[in-house]
DNA sequence: CCAGCCGCCGAAAACGTTTTCAGAAACGTA
DNA sequence: TACGTTTCTGAAAACGTTTTCGGCGGCTGG
């Protein structure tokens, strides 16, 4: 038979029937099933032998309600691909200890009536909490300061000062890209990168420059190239700098679609990389970075670690610890074969 | 002054506060507010305005406590990018009407004692469905028979044919794509895939073997063309594929990845695409396929469109309305610049 | 003027827990 | 034996809603 079987979570078991099994009132059930000391070992015993039997799933519902505390936290993107979002899920999932939490995910797609349509929503149920995740790493308007609950903004910042949030280091990043680049003898640098307009292309930069700098080294063809955010740029902008500059030895390249680009014009060129010219890219977005010819080294944005962050800033400020600011997480090189030593 | 100012919805703010405010009893503001036929337009309209002064916010979790419905899904996946679950969650999103219901996103990162997990902690939450959707387009082993809540799952079919599945139509995707180069007037067509160990890989080509017959035809180098899903492969076996069937004028990739692959040995010899070889790939991978060199045709998964049916199918469910069996779920032809009408 | 009806409102129960507090049982001590 | 102490247990209130049902007042028709 399967009634007393340990398999089917039967509709809807309650506490009620579980004290009644076990031959105690509700009150005693309860504090037997959470540990609480004032319970007799056996009389523990027995309760918990009567939950298994019934197999028994507490109403996380009611348990909020009574203890104000959803155990939810919503997380609201507007990253079409997932590709930022997920892997912040992934870590705000492990830092938030399993079966804790749980997390709402709200895709906004961008758009500023949706946002608030999920905004409203997620209140409604009481989460915990809020995260925020851009869509591109630029300053966001921020959700407000009169929030029932504490928010953490990731990627993409806040334009509110007060409140929190956690960027990725760009300008430590460039710094490191370029780093690499000089460790491994190449001098003639390049750095060819995405639309201007964004924050995180001029912060980029700026760590390239600065650290080139240091050097006392300008970028080869004299500046950063400015574009767009895609291989046929990467591509466009290689051809030029191959003209105006031909003696370049690595490029370093804003993202890895730009990457891309670059890699697939200098092996049109027949120049070879990385014995001739290296490269490297920014955001180790795998799909592009390891099938690469030859594999790509990159910059990785380390979203785990910031979604880990996020949800650990979050506990602090749901516990009455609140933080604010911009705080930054550091990147990581991922060296693959498209750089190596000169020799 | 803030207190009746309609911005902060100020901690927890109850029904009974309105109704307080607005001099009527409990009862009475939670039918004015739901709708109910039973109260006086005036009374009516004179609950809402103290709901919206106290800008007042229903607790969902008490309505479920008593309704008995969340208003929630779980969404359970182990597909690590994000690829997948994302458009499949934004159809899901659509399909529930926004705000009414929300889902829960757990990742369990292809481990089965973290998919458990998650799955005790969903049905704790007594969310009202769950869509399970795979990691890879293969049967995975159902969630059981016995739980309390409908399922569906979603890409990854069940391997118990009681449950509901919802696959895309890879035998459709392949015709389709043998079709559009049929069209355009190619004959000599070669088929370049990833594992043959995955289904899909099976059932594209199945499907393009299919029309190739209607028409009388065989794939260009007598076979398909089985390996890996990895622009690797896509590389070798084109090289291959020109060494043994120099005539090929169109190339059937199983994947966008591998479609990458062979565009790029086809762009390295020199041969022209659309040209005197066309390409077109399966999945409509936006940053693979767009920026190509061409840009590629391909068939795309279609998966907001899954995902708006299994929330369908799963509101069916929920409203006692149950189906089985695996439904196939049409893709659609994208054409990009990689094929293109002979002359 | 009265019976009956209808429209509107509110008291109270319910949902499934946790927590408080009073009381019962068992035991040791004077 | 009486009493204080310590352990353990259970009744009841609380969380914030929805829903049922009884009641009150006014209106209509006879």
């Amino acid at each position: 038979m399967e009634a007393t079987g340990g398999g089917a979570p039967n509709r809807s078991v309650t506490l009620r029937d579980v004290a009644r099994f076990a031959g105690v009132s509700v009150a005693t059930a309860s504090k037997a099933l959470n540990g609480q000391p004032q319970v007799r070992a056996e009389t523990r015993a027995r309760v918990i032998q009567a939950a298994e039997q019934l197999s028994f799933s507490p109403n996380t519902i009611a348990q909020s309600l009574i203890t104000q505390r959803s155990g939810t936290v919503g997380l609201l993107t507007s990253d079409l691909e997932g590709r930022f979002s997920i892997p912040i899920l992934m870590g705000a999932e492990d830092a938030f200890g399993a079966g804790q939490t749980s997390v709402f995910l709200c895709d906004a797609r961008d758009d500023a009536i949706r946002e608030k349509h999920h905004l409203r929503a997620l209140l409604s149920r009481r989460v915990d909490g809020l995260i925020v995740v851009g869509a591109r790493p630029d300053t966001r308007p921020s959700l407000g300061r009169d929030l029932p609950v504490p928010v953490v903004y990731a990627y993409a910042p806040s334009d509110d000062p007060q409140d929190l949030s956690l960027v990725t280091d760009n300008v430590g990043g460039g710094r490191m890209a370029v780093d690499h680049l000089l460790r491994c003898g190449f001098r003639r640098i390049a750095h060819i990168t995405g639309d201007p307009d964004y924050g995180a292309a001029q912060d980029r930069a700026r760590g390239a420059l600065e650290r080139l700098a240091e050097q006392g080294l300008e970028p080869a063809g004299g500046e950063v190239w400015f574009g767009m955010w895609s291989e046929a740029w990467g591509r466009g902008a290689t051809r030029m700098l191959l003209e105006r500059c031909p003696d370049v030895d690595a490029i370093f390249a804003g993202s890895d679609e730009i990457a891309r680009g670059v890699l697939d014009v200098l092996h049109e060129e027949r120049i070879e990389v990385p014995s001739r010219v290296a490269v490297i890219g920014f955001d180790n977005w795998k799909v592009l970075a390891a099938n690469a010819r030859p594999p790509l080294t990159t910059i990785d944005l380390n979203l785990e670690q910031l979604g880990r962050i996020a949800a650990q800033r979050l506990s602090a400020a749901m516990e009455g610890n609140p933080s604010s600011g911009v705080e930054t997480v550091p990147v990581r090189l991922i060296t693959r074969e498209s750089t190596a030593p000169l020799r």
